[in-house]
DNA sequence: CAATAATCGAGACGGTACGTCACGTCTTCTT
DNA sequence: AAGAAGACGTGACGTACCGTCTCGATTATTG
């Protein structure tokens, strides 16, 4: 922040402005990257909104005028934050698929936006608005372009018809999100795709299902 | 606490007492048992060490002479607190074993133990000495068990001979973690049935290691 | 405190305002007032900052975000509370002009006001910033105007033109400080115009300058 | 203290000794003398039984089963600290009796044992115990023999008959004090002789008892 | 072009919890 | 019975942020 704003944009036919002094996109961006900076730094607890109005060179008021509270600005903070990079391929294989963007999103856990992502998660222990918007913004968009991938395996032959794909998808991400979280184990790409073996394969059409306790 | 202590174990030999007086024992439990109370209530940062201590009748400094934050308070009392009902039993059938214990670990993350579980996964994102607390109290004692079941169940043959025990250990609580922390979807005893059975039948003998790729 | 602030004084030129939501009149003389109101009660160490927030219904911070401490606190307490009628008297007599002043900090020193006072000199004695408060905006101001009217008693021929007026002064007021703090005497206006009678007298011209030592 | 007490006096005849191990007399004294160490080198308030015990390497409880509080304890390291030098000469003169005594004074409220002093009896000021300590252990003694003192000089026909011997001590003593404990001037030998002369000389019997006003 | 209106920064406000310190009391073992 | 050691409940300390509230200044739309 901290400049004189020639921004102007005024684009046209524009929805009925209202009067005043408009919002300052300025501001606007400064606080979300200050969220952003100072949340990977440190934890959800450590991150004060007076430092991050500080940071990004604002008032406070600024900051409690568009957000009601921590959990809200890192939300969006962090949806705002570009996630690109964890897209689906589509190489003929599941396997492949799934590893692929498995191993893109470690990588995102393993760097600095992973700080901010188990600040998330943490926090959201106890805002249940903020995992929420985790799930939202974060896990759903995923999740359905998850499914169209498993859907294609299942058409190629490479998964049983009747495969639960939440089930197969916490199975395919929980341990990953387990050692994240936890971090009783490495995180590693070679771990990903063992991680894809086990459990596609337990996927695999020509197992037959197993009825309880029988072989 | 605020009662008069009779207590005087003096348990015979003794390993040489220090001088002064001893540590309130009473003082000790009232503290911890507040805690997990207050924490079952609230969440890990709407815990304060001033409540935990007017809770336990007991004075502020009391709480700080012991523990030095919040975490290792918290990693304390969790420590402390029974956490019967987790072993693991010995059906003769792995999948019997571990989906049993598997059952117990979810109904004990629905009860109001649960709430505590994710306050200091929560709070530990935060506090690295909070985590390693549940790592090396919770989380360790009961892998120890759970490597022996599995061994037993590669042993009767229901498991590949070179299973990665930590892999597939991770894969069968991994989703449970991820549904218990995220929340997106339902965590019952149906899921915890057919994530066992997903998860160990792709570590089943019959089932030929693939290699990478092919099929 | 508590209520809404009409004041805006805004009184003409001013002098570049400072940017920020000004400083509170309100609380300032607030806290201000409960000091002497509580120093009145008890003494130095029985007051605390916390009561002096409270009682003004004002945050604790505000205290202490203008005034480093106890001690900065009861002087700026005392320097800004009125101190009236001790004004000295021109009557044509220097002992009159005196004794009428010192009869008056003599009632000043008995009343509820002499409380305050005595808790700035003990306080003062473990602060010397509370002391040098005392002297400076208490003890000088009013010291200017005995010289002035100790001057006047030299030019009428009441005191000896060499007198050493800093002695004259001590001598004068020290038995009654002395009686003020040490409470081993009675401090009455009586003793006043003793006090005066005597120390004037050794001041006089008629009594001439003996030698040390000699008759 | 912190020494194994070889003392074992048990001098035969002694007046009933109650059971029980003795009271330590080295503990008695390292308290004391802690006491005086330490409130030579902070005030009042920062003296704190707690350090007071630790320098004297005593428990705390040794010290509240002695001394019901802090300004007790203050007042018996005073009173049991030699005070000498403090007699009154009789060379003839009242005038020499007097300011050398004063000269001596003086120069303890300028040694270490000034701030001892000023501790009494700036800390007497919220505290009444205290400063009767100070008034009847230290001042009332002194005041005995300078009563005497006095009386001598008027027997000799130095000083009026009739002259009222508190408020002559007050004010030879008063401006002494009054500088010490306010020091708004300085305290010296120079200082002391020149009150003498003032004050002394309005008691000398040549000069008559003016009239109120009159001269 | 003024009036109106909403924003901005700055920063003081009343609060709450923090973690520390000394209080004066107590409980233990030792002398 | 007194000693030292040291833990106890208590309560004030001074600090850090909370979320709210004035301020003057700025930047837009509206009349």
């Amino acid at each position: 922040m901290r400049q004189k704003s020639p921004a102007h944009e005024s684009g046209g036919k524009g929805p009925k402005r209202s009067p005043g002094r408009p919002r300052s996109e300025q501001a606007r961006v400064a606080i979300l990257h200050s969220t952003l900076e100072l949340l990977g730094e440190n934890g959800f607890f450590e991150l004060t909104i007076e430092d991050v109005a500080a940071h990004a060179d604002v008032g406070k008021a600024t900051v409690y005028r568009w957000w009601p509270n921590k959990a809200a600005l890192i939300a969006d903070a962090f949806a705002s934050s570009a996630t690109r990079k964890l897209h689906f391929p589509d190489t003929g294989s599941v396997r492949t698929d799934m590893s692929q963007q498995m191993r893109q999103l470690v990588k995102i856990f393993r760097s600095r936006r992973g700080r901010i992502v188990s600040a998330i998660l943490g926090g959201g222990q106890s805002d249940r608005d903020l995992i929420a918007a985790f799930r939202e913004r974060f896990l759903r968009p995923r999740r359905q372009e998850a499914y169209a991938t498993l859907r294609r395996g299942i058409l190629r032959g490479e998964l049983r018809e009747n495969v639960d794909l939440d089930l197969l998808l916490d199975s395919l991400y929980g341990p990953i999100y387990m050692r994240f979280l936890i971090r009783h184990d490495k995180l590693t790409s070679d771990f990903v795709d063992s991680l894809c073996e086990l459990v596609l394969s337990g996927a695999h059409p020509n197992r037959k299902l197993r009825a309880h306790g029988s072989n």
